[in-house]
Order: structure tokens, then C-alpha cells, then sequence
DNA sequence: ATTTCATGTAACTAATAAAGTTTCATTTTA
DNA sequence: TAAAATGAAACTTTATTAGTTACATGAAAT
């Protein structure tokens, strides 16, 4: 337990959503497929509702499914979508009282920051569908 | 509490050394400065002597001072020395049962693999004696 | 030698965050 | 109206990190 694993939950779902997108799925297929709780897939899909890349309905023949085509949902979206952040540490917040302490938090958050932008538009060049196509034939670089 | 606030201590630690290498400085000492306590500044400052960015002495006029110059110590080092990583996730551990997981797992964690290189590139070309330097006269990006 | 002052380290406690669980209200459809 | 789904609140469990206590070790000064 513990350790971040709601991009990992995230990626396992939108992967099979994409590989077939019709088909609603319900919290409990989905937790019993990632050996998880219905309550813990709610509350990860929940953010990716929020996000606009998935539709839950409730009642009957209810569940979750793609909000928009697999071409359309990049790694970026899922990224941002559940709000991780890269390095979660005090460099940014933080009181900072000397000035020398200030300098290099100052140069380590402008590092990050762009690194973090970089990341995101890496991510953004991969679709959930490019990434189903790939698994087809082989996996390569990008 | 709680919140990895180790880069924090050794950028603020460092920091000052950079200004003032010569002068050996006593985990107590440091850790009334920081606002922790000396066990936590041992254990922290302990990952830097192990990379071989400080020396610390026992006895009479011990303490801890930087092993080498200013000038080459970077941002990067220290960042190797914490074992820090980005995005705390089971991106890259963890069984992975479906090929579909795997894809989108394998595209996530290359990305992030480039990404982190690419970190590391930047943060090297920071020496904390460059930032110290530039905080007397100002803070430009870089 | 002995005292003093420092690090090194182990073991424990406290606080925090995420996962897991229970429970129930709400909504939709058969 | 009953059944099946989400939504959400409240709670427990687990893991991680900071903080603390205590003491062994080593070096220098007296």
C-alpha cells in the first residue's frame, strides 16, 4: 500500500478503455481487475470525470467510459488530470528566511518548473491510442 | 512535519558553506539554524558525505565542511546524493499483469526516464558557487 | 589519562498522506 | 418498486518521514 499508484490505476483503465471503447465499465470490474477497491477506482476515475476524459453514470447499465475518442486523450491529459507533481518537497512553499537559502531554492524551483513543461509536452505527443496501436507490433522509442 | 524536506536542508546548508568554506559547522549548530534538530541534519548531510560532497570530523573542533570547491559542486550532485526521484509512483516496480498496462506503463516510465536525464543535464550546469555569486547581483534565469 | 565535544547510529515516537473499508444517499433503469 | 450503479463522507490501516532519546565512538584539549 501507500505509494502513488493512481497514475498506475489511471493508465491500466483508460489502456483497456481505449482498446475498447464502447463498453462501460463498472468501479467493481475495474477494482477487481486492478486487484483494488471500488471506492479507491471511484475516487481516482472521479478525477479524470473532473478532467473531461471520462463520463460515469449511475443506475442501471451505469458505469464509467471514455468521455472522447482515444486519439484525443494524451498521457499529458492524465498527467495533469490527477495533479501529480514532480518532486513533491518544500522548494517551493516554505517560509525561506536567508537570502542565501533563497538563491538556490530559487534556481532549483526554476529548473524544475521548466522541467516539468518539458515533461508535459513529451507527454502530450503520446495518445492512448498511439500507445494501443504500438502494442501491436513492437514497442519503440520515441 | 512530514513533507520530504531534505533538499531544502541540504541546498540551505550548502548554501552557506558555499560562502563560507573554510568554517567547519556542528550538526547542532546547523539544525538551530534550519529549524531542526541534529539527528536529522546527521542523517541528511550524512547521503552528501557519502557522494562526496562534504567531509565530517568527530572530536573537539569537528563539524561538517564542504570536500571540494564551490565550484564543483552542482545542483545535480546534490540531487544524486538525496536519491531523490521524480514522481514517487509504481510506474516502474510492480508485477504489471495485462500487455495492455504494460504499454502505456512502458511510454510513461521512458518519458519520465528521458525526462529525469534531462534534470540531471540542467541541475550540472548549476554550481551552488555560480548561485552564490549571482545572489550579490541578481537573480537572472538561466 | 581524562574530560569534553563532536559525529554515527539504533530505536522509538509523532505526524502526515495515501490506500483500503464501511456505510448510506442518490440516481437510473428494468 | 426493486435492483444496480455512482457519489461521498467517515473511519481504519499502512507506509514514510521528521523528530527525539540514548548511547557508542573518536578526536582534541587539558
Amino acid at each position: 500500500m501507500k505509494r502513488n499508484s493512481r497514475l498506475s490505476l489511471a493508465l491500466h483503465t483508460l489502456g483497456h478503455m481505449a482498446a475498447d471503447p464502447e463498453q462501460a465499465r463498472t468501479s467493481a470490474d475495474i477494482a477487481s481487475h486492478a486487484g483494488t477497491n471500488p471506492v479507491v477506482v471511484r475516487r481516482v476515475l472521479g478525477r479524470l470525470r473532473q478532467a473531461g476524459l471520462l463520463i460515469s453514470e449511475k443506475g442501471h447499465a451505469g458505469g464509467w467510459r471514455l468521455a472522447k475518442s482515444p486519439q484525443d486523450i494524451t498521457l499529458a491529459d492524465i498527467y495533469l488530470a490527477l495533479d501529480e507533481r514532480l518532486m513533491a518537497t518544500d522548494t517551493e512553499d516554505a517560509p525561506l528566511k536567508c537570502s542565501i537559502e533563497q538563491a538556490l531554492h530559487h534556481r532549483m524551483s526554476e529548473v524544475m518548473q521548466d522541467i516539468e513543461r518539458t515533461l508535459i509536452k513529451r507527454l502530450a505527443a503520446t495518445t492512448i491510442a498511439n500507445v494501443q496501436r504500438e502494442k501491436h507490433t513492437a514497442v519503440s522509442d520515441g
